[in-house]
DNA sequence: TCGGATAGGGATAAATTTATCCCTATTGAA
DNA sequence: TTCAATAGGGATAAATTTATCCCTATCCGA
């Protein structure tokens, strides 16, 4: 595991929110959870460009944030599955505007984004 | 400058407002600007956690990504103010919910951070 | 009986982001 | 006349995040 070396800054509800769900794919877990790809491995085929290690790793601080929980079924082969806190949900309609902006523009923002390459 | 190793993911929403949006202090840069502070000595103020080298460089990606423009003023000691574009006052109400939220929850998450360190 | 599916951790490398420090230039104020 | 304020870039180091690779274990199906 990671040791931190500096103290956040929490200043801000900026701060406060950037220290639970700043982590390149935290957003998109959240979203597929709620919308119930519940299982680690389908979590993974819903987001093949993220590594299964950082999914994991993502998926703990999520849960040690209380954003989601888990249930681990006592079977073999092993099962799991994430569910969303009431706390994870509160978050959905927040996900949902940032995700809506980026659709919206979605175009613009593909230009945009290969012109600074 | 730093050169890209690696090519974007450009699947979906999430992926296209994070290639404008991603990066530690851009919401609040975007964000302080719209509330008035458009010289640069003012947003460095406004956000003295930040260096002041990130935030020319995250000012200067933002002003690539068409969210803020910049005026340059040709006296001295030099003056530069930043402004948003409509495209990125589109963007304000998406970071009000972001902010309002964290504000929300200010107790909780600050609890829950101190908690996992 | 061998390979794949299942879940996830450790060690390490690579990529990326952020911080530090220094340099340019000019004006006005102490 | 020396220092702060103004804006910002280069070089480099440090911090952080993400990717790669390997290992554990068990059951089912071909």
């Amino acid at each position: 595991m990671y040791e931190r070396k500096t103290t956040p800054n929490l200043n801000c509800g900026l701060d406060l929110i950037g220290e639970v769900l700043y982590g390149k794919w935290k957003m998109r877990l959240l979203w597929f959870i709620n919308e119930g790809f519940q299982r680690p491995s389908e979590l993974q085929r819903k987001i093949p460009d993220a590594s299964r290690r950082v999914l994991n790793v993502q998926l703990k601080e999520l849960e040690n944030h209380e954003l989601v929980g888990k249930v681990i079924y006592p079977v073999v082969p092993p099962k799991v599955e994430y569910f969303l806190t009431d706390f994870g949900k509160s978050l959905i309609p927040v996900i949902g505007a940032v995700g809506q902006w980026g659709d919206q523009h979605d175009e613009r923002l593909r230009a945009l984004i290969l012109k600074n390459m």
